[in-house]
DNA sequence: ATTATCTATAGATCTATAGATAATGC
DNA sequence: ATTATCTATAGATCTATAGATAATGC
């Protein structure tokens, strides 16, 4: 059963989608290539003629991962441009982002995934990363660039650590306190 | 080959540390019940007269590490009383415990593992956690008992969330940044 | 003719268990 | 007699590949 070039093209794509979801709700080890191949409603056999390895795929489904953040987070900021880093912060450190991670910061949800895979996924992540921040100190509060850079990096480490710790935790009212505290504390910074 | 009653008692203490050990190193899934009794010098059958599953030594293995987090952080504080939470910040984000997850916080190397698991594994996280947050509010900067759970929190996930991405970024400068940042927002607070 | 996808499978792992063994502890 | 540990294995899964199939694209 051939399918057109365009066909092909769009499974690849669906292939990546599904990846990005299913990595981040169960982890890179989590879910099989034959699972996944099964959920974007392909076989198994069919996923070698797409990627070079399970790894590649994950370094494509962490970047797409990312640029959808990204682009999410620029589209939060120019809504709210009286304090584009609060918007950032009350969307991050929301329950349905905190209990939805197949949707959520790749970072948050694979980050010791990452740490522990090849050049390939690392350096995409990378990319992404510096581009997010660039993006967020822009619009971070501090004297000079480098007080708003710092203070980007400080806040974006905050809300990935309060979102894996109320995830970990399995007292809703400390896992709500958890996430008010650290949406409480990147508002400080906005005057 | 029985062993004595006492001896017994330290082989399954040894499963537990070298558990929690494995697990911070490679993840939950990247490390099996076989490789791990082999690394504790003992043969994989055995295991199962100790636990009752892979998952119980979990929750076992991630209370014990963050037990010891926290007798560390103690010490920390108690050595450092006119700046408590910057020396356990500057601890937490240097470049030794970035580059040990093996030691290291559970909560950062872990923290999506312990997500997914069951009641006993979020219980034993959720106890440590609220004891380290106590901890740590007792040495937060802030006004109000209210201010210095908050900053506790607040410092408490930042620190978490630096650590992840500066393990996940591939290059090196970029980490050190992120490690610097981060605990130049901590050192903020200090008075 | 090319190629996207399929079925089937190799070979390696995984958790968990069954039953044997051998030393302790009564 | 009890029990901590061992060997061996069941049964399920995993990644990756080989080779067949069938429709596209020249």
């Amino acid at each position: 059963m051939k399918v057109t070039r365009e066909q092909a093209a769009q499974n690849r794509e669906r292939i990546v989608d599904t990846a990005a979801r299913l990595f981040r709700e169960k982890g890179f080890d989590g879910i099989g290539v034959a699972d996944l191949m099964k959920t974007a409603g392909l076989t198994h056999g069919g996923f070698y003629g797409h990627f070079e390895s399970k790894e590649a795929l994950l370094a494509e489904a962490a970047g797409r991962a990312l640029d959808g953040a990204g682009a999410g987070w620029q589209a939060l900021m120019d809504a709210n441009p009286d304090d584009p880093l609060g918007a950032v912060a009350r969307s991050y450190l929301s329950p349905a982002h905190r209990d939805n991670p197949g949707l959520g910061c790749a970072i948050a949800a694979l980050g010791a995934d990452i740490a522990r895979a090849g050049p390939a996924v690392r350096d995409a992540v990378t990319a992404r990363t510096r581009a997010q921040l660039d993006a967020l100190a822009g619009a971070a509060p501090g004297d000079t660039d480098g007080d708003k850079r710092r203070n980007a990096i400080a806040g974006y480490a905050a809300m990935i650590g309060g979102l894996v710790l109320a995830r970990a935790v399995a007292d809703p009212a400390l896992s709500e306190e958890i996430l008010d505290a650290v949406a409480a504390s990147a508002n400080r910074g906005h005057r």
